[in-house]
DNA sequence: CCTCGCTGAGTAAACGATTACTCATCCTGC
DNA sequence: GCAGGATGAGTAATCGTTTACTCAGCGAGG
């Protein structure tokens, strides 16, 4: 019903000032005097006015729109983090653009030649191995939790990542301190940063104990699905077992858990499970299961604060930012305490 | 490194034909030979050419994006949603702004406005309740799941929704079927269209089985989340109790099953429990819950579909959809096998 | 031989907002 | 009384595409 939209030229017509005049008020930019801001804005209410973000980001060449690039959207720590980069871009008047990859390199390019198109600011790359890179080497970026493999040169990017390290260590001294000393480690892939440092951690506090490189098996699984953590447990018990497990992802833990209670294992009685992420999963699972938390609020609000610096040119204050992690304790390691 | 990205008036001088020549071959649209579009395309392509989606959609005044309202992308069942209508729309080369209300009336204005701003050429309401539909009114929608309490008359949307009435039938028969007298229902809000629906069906085949309406209880949740549902039912057990429970969504169940155990009931022994949406926390929570499954994967699929053709200015084939469920049975009703 | 219709392609005007120039007016200080 | 700076506001070019007109050339029908 009402009119689609006004332009600027409309409110010019109405309020008899040019449009150049009109646009200044709209920007606070240039001078005008108190009379006439205050008739155009009356005006820009009265009539409604929206601006028409494709001809100022025809003019400026920019626009207040970031591109998200996710893998999986359906993960909860993932969305988790969206949400968060959400609304903190929202509040400085960014919107954003949601994009699922599904960690599959075609799917990921031809988004990235979308956001190109629509002349993103910048882009936010959450936790996800960047293999087309190259096409936005010039472009603002954020990586959230992997560090980009390739086009390392290209600067204009930061890096924000939990502590994964102290994460895989703060995993290793619960299960060792309840008495775990046949250590298994189930990691997603092995060509994965997060990953790799989660288990490197898991490895140096499990040296620092005392125990040998030997006492610590790594397993490496494909997806991070509980179907996955369900059958290599299933495997791994039946070829030996184990008193103590870790497992770089909640759903994997999820899955391991099932199997073992399946073959009849008690948990944490025989086995004792870390995860991580402490996702809802984890809070409500079969057995309440001990993970490491990240503050993925933490993540989200530092990141965008982030790439909003770089987009307004500053150099952001620190390119590589680490957060800290901590330990929540349940059931699935026998324990009630929450340690930081 | 590489030119931003070059314009259409580059490729005709590089080619030596007209900008128009060029726009056509590009669309696909009026007349050119094949010499012509032979040679536009090589240079297209050579020279990495990346259409200017702000130039084209201000003279166009359409542009391939739509927006999708949703209330919380950390629900699994929203993010699954979701992620099926980007991929849908993805495949038709559009591309999705999604923006999460949180259910409030004045964030959802502020992302309206912007997708307004942005000249979208359609909105996707998951499961919303539009407080800001006046905005919009004569732009293509397609809600999923809730309907617009408001501004109906503006003609311009469709309805997609899965048998809510039915599935809450199937809950009520469910738990009959095992033996269940004394009902409750808890149900999230008193004036969400999805889930008075699903209680008016439990209610029907209760009737139909011979039930007094006294002998169901219903009682509202102001939030969908484990900690509702876990102080709801500690609240009406104390009070008087029941033996069988239908939640409205699978968090409530999930916080009810855990507030029973912890005052010592048996699920399924003493009380038997459906939940809704089956989600991830139906499989692997501590008891596995029997669930209402609706496919999100077709609900993306036909959403999608019916806001495509809406834009295109064709009346969507049917108005209102509603799309069949059926109800997986898992141990918090004791069952084994699987009902559709 | 003239005219008509078709084909392929160029010219130029939008779309809505921003901004570099320009300019009239007024104030201030000498 | 006048130079010169400050102030407020208008003119017009520009961003990259699309598209309504226009037109030259060519083949066919009369």
């Amino acid at each position: 019903m009402k009119p689609d939209s006004v332009s600027i030229r409309e409110i010019s017509k109405i309020t008899g000032v040019s449009v150049a005049t009109v646009s200044r008020v709209i920007n606070n930019n240039g001078r005008f005097s108190k009379e006439t801001e205050a008739r155009v804005k009356k005006a820009l209410k009265e009539y409604n006015y929206t601006p028409n973000l494709a001809a100022r980001g025809l003019r400026t060449k920019r626009i207040a729109t970031v591109g998200v690039v996710v893998p999986d959207i359906t993960n909860e720590y993932f969305a988790r983090i969206t949400l968060h980069l959400q609304e903190r871009l929202f509040a400085h008047s960014y919107s954003t653009i949601i994009c699922n990859t599904d960690e599959k390199a075609d799917i990921e390019r031809r988004h990235l030649d979308m956001l190109l198109s629509q002349q993103v600011s910048g882009v936010m790359y959450v936790s996800g191995t960047p293999h087309a890179f190259d096409r936005l080497s010039h472009l603002p970026a954020v990586f959230i939790d992997r560090e980009p493999q390739t086009a390392r040169e290209a600067g204009n990017y930061s890096l924000i990542e939990s502590d994964n390290f102290l994460g895989g260590a703060l995993a290793a001294r619960e299960l060792l301190q309840k008495g775990c000393r046949r250590l298994c480690v189930f990691k997603y892939r092995d060509d994965i940063s997060t990953h790799n440092a989660r288990e490197a951690g898991f490895r140096q506090a499990a040296r620092e104990a005392g125990l040998q490189a030997g006492d610590v098996r790594v397993e490496i699984v494909p997806d991070v699905s509980v179907l996955q953590g369900y059958e290599k447990a299933k495997a791994v018990w039946q070829a030996g077992g184990f008193d103590g497990l870790f497992c770089t992802a909640d759903a994997l833990a999820v899955g391991a858990c099932n199997a073992l209670r399946a073959e009849g294992v008690e948990i944490p009685g025989q086995v004792k499970l870390v995860g991580y992420d402490d996702t809802a999963i984890a809070h409500y699972g079969a057995v309440p299961l001990t993970s490491v938390h990240q503050s993925t609020e933490e993540i989200g609000r530092l990141a965008a604060d982030t790439l909003l610096q770089i987009i307004d040119g500053n150099q952001p204050e620190r390119r590589h930012i680490t957060l800290p992690v901590h330990l929540v304790v349940r059931a699935s390691t026998g324990g009630q305490s929450e340690e930081a």
